[in-house]
DNA sequence: GAATGTGAAGGTTTTCACAGCA
DNA sequence: TGCTGTGAAAACCTTCACATTC
């Protein structure tokens, strides 16, 4: 029985469901390394804190991968959750703000093990430019919208000081690249058509201080 | 008129109104610096990309602060929203594994900001161990119960390879530790009573892919 | 007049519960 | 028998709309 995907999904698919399909990849992976032929909702929810039901209810919203009594294919489930979230493929990815965040994520193995190849590094420090990272070479981000076009860049990462970052972006945009991950602590302004997400790693510290403050008790873990 | 927060809330406060407030934090800090004495929900609902009605709710779980007609004074509401936070105080923050993002977390100035004050680091590389990170001097992680009760840690912030964490975290736990900040690309199992979120980096990337591959429309930027 | 505070309405997400299938 | 897939119910969250207040 194939359901929902055919010609797009017919209910508006949830941030949090997507949120949860990079759960389930992860659990998939591990699953697949020990050896899991197939696995249950209530397998898979237990390793992720979630509901049996609520597995189901996601998985369901793609197509039928299951078989009834036995459970869902490992291997295949986590293929299918690549393709549903485009990491079946190399996205070309430039990082821009070598500082302490970007060369962090230089290094960071979970954006290369989910197909975000960093080809292409930028800063605007003379000292930086022209360094070599991981092998690859800092480039001046005087030229940012030219390199970023020549580089086919598809997704941008900006690790720069919030002063800077707006300009950046501008620029960033101006190039045609449609996705962005922001780390600086700012809103960023760009056009509708262009997908922008922010990391605040602050935030999450914001909460387990207010859950201790409060004794806050959350329904469920995130 | 003093609304629902006597006694403690009456009503579930949700994790999206938490998160909101670390926006609203953040705002009102920019806007103090721009001099506004008192700021309209619309204004605020602008800035963050929210809506009023949504500024109004978050904001009157907690009181009445706001004046009608005026709106909320900026100061006022900024220090209150740090009391609910619990940001209006210093945390005593550990971070474990002094790696490429730890070492980049010790010098994110948004921590800081926000009272989590990093004040011990610790690694299990000897060629780590002893060496000097803005002012610290990097702990071995062998004897990381004892010090971290020594030092009073309230928080910890994990930064190590997703191999080990579980362990870490265990010893984390039996110091006492109630709240964790995970970047280990892994589920930590903690007791019911310790606070644990986790950062996933990688998360963000994929719900870019996914909405660049499926032309997905948000209804609302995070 | 302007903008808050808030019940009620509306919408979305999660959970329930069970029919249906291997 | 075991477990999926899914309508229906329940829970939750957001938006509306307006009485209220400055």
């Amino acid at each position: 029985m194939q359901s929902s995907q055919a010609g797009g999904p017919k209910k508006r698919i949830s941030e949090s469901t997507i949120h949860r399909l990079s759960l389930y990849y992860r659990a998939l992976s591990l699953l697949e390394k020990e050896n899991y032929e197939t696995v249950s909702s209530k397998e898979l929810a237990k390793r992720e804190k979630l509901t049996p039901a609520q597995v189901r209810k996601d998985l369901s919203f793609f197509g039928s991968f299951g078989t009834r009594g036995l459970g869902y294919p490992v291997t295949e489930l986590k293929k299918r959750i690549a393709t549903i979230l485009g990491i079946d493929r190399v996205w070309r990815v430039a990082l821009i703000g070598v500082g302490n965040i970007g060369s962090a994520l230089v290094s960071y193995k979970e954006f290369a093990k989910q197909g975000f190849h960093i080809v292409k590094l930028f800063d605007n420090d003379q000292r930086k430019i022209g360094s070599n990272h991981k092998g690859m070479i800092v480039s001046d981000i005087a030229n940012l919208e030219q390199e970023l076009t020549e580089a086919r860049i598809e997704v941008v990462v900006v690790a720069v000081p919030a002063t800077v970052a707006q300009y950046i972006v501008d620029d960033v945009v101006r190039a045609g690249v449609k996705a962005i991950l922001n780390f600086a602590p700012i809103n960023l302004r760009v056009p509708e058509d262009v997908y922008l997400r922010n990391e605040n790693m602050a935030m999450e510290l914001e909460y387990l201080s207010f859950a201790m403050v409060n004794n806050h008790t959350p329904k469920r873990v995130k």
